[in-house]
DNA sequence: ATTTTATCGAGAATTATTTCTCGATTGAAA
DNA sequence: TTTCAATCGAGAAATAATTCTCGATAAAAT
């Protein structure tokens, strides 16, 4: 079934957004729903969205659409998102706890149990209801405790450092916070996040505006 | 110059990655760095490479490569970094409360100057030295302070009523991190944080692995 | 019962992006 | 001075993503 054929990165970035839409409609009570409909309320053309769905394995009828609930299970299935694995956070600042403070999380496949720091003044308190233990047992607590997943948000000069750590622990993945490109073996899962991205949209678009204000047509 | 011509996303997305690069180069000392180079610490395509930062209007000599030094001034600028824009923030949880904790903000062309809730326990607080201020007051201080843009970090079911706000006080730009789409008129500009997204590719790829584990070759 | 309309799914056409190729340029080495 | 190696920049080729086209299907309307 739900074998590792290639999605794109595309497609892979419009299914959560598909899924949040979704859910949406199904607290509405909808229970049917069609990639028309779906287009129209995201701006997307409807036979992208129908092939996006495609990946999913979820099968609709002309006419009618795709059924709601059963697309989303599909979409959950197909992400990883009804199971949740354990995650290891090490850098507890601002970020950090942001991240530690969002419940949901496990609702996208991941729960925090613990983070690390090397702050003696953080180490040792709690943060959400989960401690703050020393970075020096971040490697052996990875080990011990299988965890699979690894969550950076130290400064950009420690993350390569703690990122080896948690490979050394036999980490399976790694969720990069750091504007750093990490060296790691490859049968590491790594996933950058890339915040600075939404920045330089959003700065190029504001700059271009305010310097040409409003031009009409063209 | 910086006219408004189209520069794809993928283009758009690397190059915060090559000015963090770039920086950190710079600060070792370099003055010269070629998109070999680039290349090979970002595993990318050199032509690539040299395909994204032509669009900075930077011009690099053969055998030599790009003055460093220049390249990361016409990355900033092609990305609106050094202009720095006053924006508000709408939702002081703890998403919200990171952001305003993150100095470097600035660094990325916004600062934020006030934030506001519709919790009477954070109402006249401050956090990280900004004022939390009420939600009701938005859109008047969006227009009497001329804030050009606008964060969204409140819950998915009030982020289309702050938008609405927001826009009444006649705000240039959205950052949205609400997992919805919001209807907004064609004029602002919208970057929708996709945060989801990472996790879906992260868990789907654990899934995958934990499901098929470690198979080599095919 | 027949017609109409909305939609799916498959494949073709289009468009965009990435990768390859090659001549020109430049500094370092012979 | 001449040769060599690295790299740029422009354009061609290859690959990938999106959009269009169309026959099939299924429910609602006539």
């Amino acid at each position: 079934m739900s074998h590792t054929s290639y999605v794109s990165e595309a497609t892979l970035r419009r299914l959560p957004t598909y899924l949040h839409l979704l859910r949406t409609h199904h607290q509405q009570g909808a229970e049917q729903v069609s990639c028309s409909a779906i287009g129209k309320e995201l701006r997307l053309d409807p036979t992208q969205v129908r092939k996006d769905l495609e990946v999913t394995g979820s099968v609709g009828r002309p006419r009618i659409g795709f059924p709601v609930a059963d697309l989303i299970e599909a979409i959950e299935t197909f992400l990883g998102w009804n199971n949740v694995h354990d995650a290891f956070l090490a850098g507890a600042g601002n970020l950090g706890y942001a991240l530690l403070g969002y419940d949901r999380l496990k609702d996208y496949g991941v729960h925090i149990v613990a983070a690390f720091d090397n702050d003696p003044r953080k180490i040792g308190t709690e943060v959400h209801g989960r401690q703050v233990l020393p970075i020096g047992r971040l490697e052996s607590l990875v080990q011990r405790m299988h965890v699979r997943i690894g969550i950076i948000t130290v400064p950009a000069d420690h993350a390569q450092t703690v990122a080896d750590r948690m490979v050394a622990g036999g980490i399976l993945a790694i969720w990069n916070f750091a504007p750093v490109s990490l060296r790691l073996p490859q049968h590491i899962i790594v996933q950058n996040e890339e915040l600075y991205y939404s920045l330089a949209a959003l700065s190029r678009q504001v700059g271009d505006r305010l310097r040409s204000p409003r031009e009409k047509g063209g």
